[in-house]
DNA sequence: CGCATGGCGCTCGTATACAATCAACAAGTC
DNA sequence: GACTTGTTGATTGTATACGAGCGCCATGCG
């Protein structure tokens, strides 16, 4: 609807690094080798590279001239960072909605939210698609394009973060959470949304990062 | 200091880009040609694509695949957007200074405000740098490099909105509102640095970008 | 035995060349 | 005369080729 499909391989290798990131193919700190990608993908370097910069300026990949591109690091420290900016920008998010959202704007919000519920109980794998696509249509609501490019970004070091952990803790209750701030939109109450927003985000500053990464690299040593 | 000067010519194209850009010479909306550019930079066109990737994932920069790219058009509407999403980021990196900021920081922010003043007596051309330097040392003293490339991208998009006005209004009240940010910061008082914050940041919200570049257009189609 | 230094390979950075796509204009047809 | 359609030019997208910088290991010297 909002964007066609991506149809150069720009686009396309960027959401492949990105998707193959959230699969615990690459993990933080992993070196990526533009030649090893393209040949995988079957295409020349010039694409990957392009697609590399695009992931460079979004903070998910760190570069340095001559020594390659990483995934990048983490630690539990930028893990509260990017948590932190992520509560920021949905705030913001939330509050602009309540104060002018067209009411198309909510009704895709809630239709966002009932997605993320069927997501659960048909496939477990695409949930967390189905969040992203929540937590964007709530920054899309307010019709500013820049929240939307700057909480792109932020988002993607979400889900390279997310990767590190197999089970969300009872998906479930994160349907009933999407849902409870909703309604604190649709009441307009903006205390009580950013308190159900907070407190949805909480669990990111809980997560032993470090840990789950330390657990992933020992995995991948042992395979 | 943080990082060394952009050696590649990656980086200095997309440096260089923002700067004509934040001069004027690229309008808002203009198409930006690789072929031009790089002929302009005596280089080839693979760094400039790559510096324009870069770029349009910060939003200063849009594509559309085999039509071109193009400076990032400006309304009045997206200014606004704009400046609500650097006002939100710039409220959180002065809550999280006050509650943990490093002595080593606070010291740097008052320097890079102090700066800002020199700017203004002695080149007039330089303190919109000066003012990117200041405001963008908030953010890093917060220690959250995610803070720094989110703000990063956004500030390039504002550059980009005040090449359109000439003057800024009194730029001396500026550098004193600087100082009373960091006064506020110092003495920990959130509620008088948000305030601050948000008188600082007002202005870009009560000028008619659209009407500027009007204007602009107007005058190069003179010349 | 330790350390400096030179070669060597890997990878990135840049340049050039070719293919794909789109927009605009011209010619033809109804 | 208006619409369609072929052609041409410009620009982007992609591929390939070459040069540059860095890390590593071996060799030689102290």
């Amino acid at each position: 609807m909002l964007s066609m499909k991506p149809r150069t391989l720009v686009d396309q290798s960027a959401d492949l690094i990105i998707d193959a990131a959230a699969d615990g193919v690459f993990l933080p700190g992993d070196r990526l080798v533009e030649a090893d990608i393209a040949r995988q993908l079957g295409i020349s370097r010039v694409p990957v590279r392009e697609a590399l910069r695009l992931l460079e300026s979004q903070g998910v990949v760190i570069s340095v001239p001559y020594r390659g591109m990483r995934l990048m690091p983490v630690t539990n420290s930028v893990a509260i960072g990017i948590s932190r900016v992520r509560a920021a920008l949905e705030a913001m998010a939330i509050r602009d909605c309540i104060t002018h959202a067209t009411d198309a704007a909510l009704t895709e919000i809630r239709a966002t939210a009932a997605s993320f519920r069927n997501a659960l109980v048909e496939s477990d794998e695409g949930y967390r698609r189905a969040d992203w696509a929540f937590h964007r249509a709530l920054c899309a609501a307010t019709g500013n394009a820049t929240l939307v490019t700057a909480w792109t970004a932020i988002a993607r070091q979400v889900s390279v973060l997310w990767s590190l952990v197999d089970e969300q803790s009872c998906p479930a209750l994160l349907a009933d959470q999407h849902d409870a701030i909703v309604d604190a939109i649709d009441a307009r109450d903006t205390a009580l949304a950013m308190g159900r927003l907070e407190y949805h985000l909480r669990a990111a500053t809980m997560i032993d990062f470090e840990q789950a990464l330390k657990q992933r690299l020992a995995l991948r040593g042992a395979a």
